[in-house]
DNA sequence: AGACTATTTGAATCCGTTA
DNA sequence: CTAACGGATTCAAATAGTC
């Protein structure tokens, strides 16, 4: 099933020419087979809005290790992270970030994630090649793998970097999106999330499909942070497709490369089945608003409150639809979960986790039950 | 007032050469005046436990341009400026890194904060040195300034890596020591510590003294984690000296590299004012690995466990025999308590000390319970 | 059904000493 | 250098099994 679409196409040649548009056909959500320099040859330059990329880590790990219960861990001992040295590593670094540089808008942005295995590489490598730094975020792991010999300090985040491409060059921030997100409070530089697992982690025949794969909760909201409904997403290492996934559900345009057949085919099955969200349900508060005081975007982004959802009062008098930002929408009217509910009720005040109510396995219940539900997974 | 002390220097001159241990003087207890380079070269090799780096990272921020030295950069072109600006910054961490390795111990540790305009230059500079990364440590504020523009994600953390002197190479982790600072849960690399404030901060006139002055909670967690009480602890860009004050309030020798005047001034006067803990507040909780060992025959021999008693696990789905010589025997099979563990179990290892249980006065008891009163008669 | 317990598992540079 | 061996070492969440 391939499919073009012709997109704007922007080039900045030199620094003071005014951006050039023109149409270049893009293969919007696809795979791209075959080795990621490669594949990304074949994208025109200038047409990518953000890039996020998940490289091997190069973790060098030695033998076997056993918990102290006697089972083994399921080490990441796959061809595709090993390399022969650190200059080898540096040198395919480059070579990919030469290629997604090539390819980005002038005011696209990349976002790359690592570990302390070869984050540092790739932190200066991406300076070296021009980009500018706009923020590492530390992903903080509410379940990580513990230390089993108790030798170090459990490794418990993952570190993301998310640079411009130049010290003057324009890039998208949704800082309301992402204020509204974080309960009125700015969404700061560490995010605690769980890793990927449950439902949401692939399996074939009982064994996971991919090593590696990342939740969607982190991609949700990298893509709600620095892209536009429409942008275009491209992954050099699409793996089984989590970029894939929540770019279809947040109405971002995607494009992946990935060289192995089994992850290609296990990605497009699972986007296949991935439910877009209602145009409703995407746009981001524009306006000001009173805070809340508990994160209600948490619960969305968590999926506890999927995006897109109804929400009404006990009565069923009235009823509001979930944005992606954590914010509700009522015809012409939108607000926080207690400042839409008061303004519908022309009331002073209102707790919207006790007023709004969802459909769940006991019928109505309050939102007051999903924060219950999340303060239990998430709290310290 | 010059103190110098005689301390056990320990070199690595050949792989195969035992370390030998011969005395030098090192200005304990002393901040060294100059450039940090110079200043460690007046170090001997071989002779610091651990090294706790704060380095400048402003080099390349807001235009202006200043060399390590302190001297000015010409601004001429942008890209230039850039390159220029990542290769004397490059240089300059090489250059401090080298003295940094030359005079650690063969099993000592290095720290180094910093944020994500340098971090990455210096956790390359340091794979490329020869160090071994154990962990990267993200210091998460609990009181981050703010982004007032509201472009960016809130920067509300540092991170910290942690290193050894190789692949190899040994180091100090207080394991059970951060276990039991974590309320029994293992230290995880994510520490929520707030900014330096309040009484703490160091002010002269109304303000600060030093621009990036560090909380002593975090120099505490980390001189708890990484070294013992009497080691020697270097810090080439001491500051205001919050790496001194820990280290004599936690009964660590400290040494200290600062060019700037008023920050000898400040640090001196402060660490003078700085209490020592007692000596029993200084013990931490100590791993297993570094209790001494006991042959399970010495407690047969002594009686603790008479031959011939019988010894299950937990479960009672195995049992066994004690035999005279402190080895088991269940049916065909014998062995040491942990062979014979390890055998019946089908399992990788075992740990036959609380694998295996004996009738007591409380019910079943792990032979470990018997090892520790052992333990207790015995030591001096 | 529901409460409780047991099992499984996740990007991991994961032991130390002696022969 | 490798091999042997004593024995130290785990957290949160999802899932499966049991009462």
């Amino acid at each position: 099933m391939l499919k073009t679409r012709t997109v704007q196409r922007t080039t900045l040649i030199q620094p003071r020419e005014q951006p050039r548009q023109m149409s270049v056909e893009l293969p919007l959500g696809q795979i791209l087979d075959g080795d990621c320099v490669e594949a990304m040859r074949s994208i025109p330059s200038g047409t990518i809005d953000m890039i996020f990329a998940d490289p091997p880590y190069n973790l060098q790990l030695g033998g076997d290790l056993d918990r102290p219960d006697g089972s083994r861990v399921d080490a990441v001992d796959d061809d595709w992270d090993k390399f022969a040295s650190f200059a080898t590593y540096d040198d395919f670094t480059q070579r990919w970030l030469g290629e997604a540089r090539r390819i980005l808008k002038p005011n696209g942005s990349i976002w790359v994630i690592g570990s302390y295995h070869n984050i540092f590489r790739v932190g200066t490598a991406m300076q070296d090649a021009g980009f500018w730094i706009l923020n590492d975020v530390v992903w903080r792991k509410s379940n990580p793998m513990p230390n089993f010999k108790g030798t170090r300090f459990t490794n418990a985040h993952e570190t993301l970097i998310w640079a411009s491409m130049g010290e003057k060059a324009k890039y998208t921030f949704n800082y309301r999106a992402m204020k509204t997100l974080n309960d009125e409070l700015q969404m700061r530089s560490d995010w605690v999330l769980p890793i990927c697992g449950g439902q949401e982690r692939l399996k074939k025949g009982g064994t996971k499909v991919h090593p590696t794969q990342k939740p969607e909760a982190l991609l949700y909201r990298v893509m709600l942070a620095t892209t536009n409904p429409g942008d275009v997403v491209l992954d050099p290492f699409f793996g089984t497709g989590t970029t894939g996934a929540v770019a279809k559900r947040l109405g971002r345009q995607w494009i992946g490369c990935e060289r192995e057949g089994n992850y290609r085919e296990a990605a497009l099955e699972r986007i296949e089945s991935a439910l877009p969200l209602d145009e409703s349900a995407l746009k981001v508060m524009q306006s000001k608003r009173s805070a809340p005081r508990v994160a209600f975007g948490a619960l969305v982004e968590a999926g506890y409150v999927p995006a897109g959802s109804t929400v009404t009062d006990k009565k069923r008098r009235f009823s509001a639809t979930v944005r992606a930002d954590g914010s509700l929408v009522s015809g012409k009217e939108s607000g926080s979960i207690h400042g839409l509910g008061a303004s519908l009720q022309g009331a002073p005040s209102c707790n919207g986790w006790t007023f709004w109510h969802m459909e769940g396995e006991k019928g109505l219940q309050p939102l007051d039950d999903a924060r219950q539900l999340y303060l239990l997974a998430t709290e310290d």
